[in-house]
DNA sequence: ACACTTTTTTAGAATCATTATAAACTACAA
DNA sequence: TTGTAGTTTATAATGATTCTAAAAAAGTGT
């Protein structure tokens, strides 16, 4: 299995869950966004068997943790995550409520010059929030 | 009362719980950050009555629908609201669970380049996450 | 002031995403 | 194979937010 390796190296058991919720999220050329419920939902369709809830939400904050997937800073009932680590940003229509991708390239370099005492930048996002 | 025309002209009551709200929310130079509870607290420490809690939340977003107060996105298991209603970015401390203002000369300028047919831009905001 | 309608407030209940628990199970190394 | 540390699981608990429906207050006309 192609992902046996990618969970060891991060110090996680490639346990069979484990490895279904990689294929569902990795086994794919495109990066996408979705919640807990999706996913879970996403999961009993592609296998027959069912996963914890818990093991789902335990699997996606382990995945979290080691980079494999970002949480997406919005403000919404449910949480969103996004398969695409790399640095980008968000448009959010406000209308639809729906996030469309923005490109590294669709955003010129970001420069935050003030800086905290002890504390280093994790991460920059941007949301461009969209109207009619 | 200051705010009594404020809230006519919206078509809010100027109830005496909206006007105490509006003393703790706006009656100050500064601009700052809080989640409900916290506005709860507020109140509570300000005057002497207490206001329901559904009102604060009902008051909250009546405010936020007005356009007198912004959510903060972020993902964190309260709302962040904002007295701010600029344009302005954010540093959020993760350990902490605190938001920082980023000043608008704290950051560079932010070019969009990607356009959505038929969609404006409303917002454009940064959120910088810090860690040890 | 009074009567009447509409809006607002309120305490408490309900909801719902998420986290905690603790017992059963599994991976893995000695 | 045996031990143990890590993992899964169903279910309970938590906690922020929303709902409910009755009481109170605000606004409007007379």
């Amino acid at each position: 299995m192609k992902y046996v390796e990618k969970l060891r190296n991060s110090g996680l058991r490639p346990t069979k869950q484990r490895l279904q919720i990689c294929e569902v999220l990795f086994n794919t050329d495109k990066t996408f966004h979705f919640t807990i419920n999706e996913l879970e939902q996403k999961i009993k369709k592609q296998a027959n068997n069912k996963i914890s809830l818990a093991t789902v939400y335990n699997t996606v904050h382990a995945f979290e943790k080691k980079g494999y997937l970002k949480q997406i800073p919005i403000n919404s009932s449910e949480t969103y995550f996004d398969t695409n680590v790399t640095d980008h940003h968000h448009f959010y229509d406000l209308k639809e409520e729906k996030l469309i991708d923005l490109e590294n390239s669709d955003v010129g370099p970001i420069n935050i010059l003030k800086k905290i005492n002890g504390k280093k930048i994790k991460s920059v996002e941007v949301l461009v929030k969209l109207e009619d």
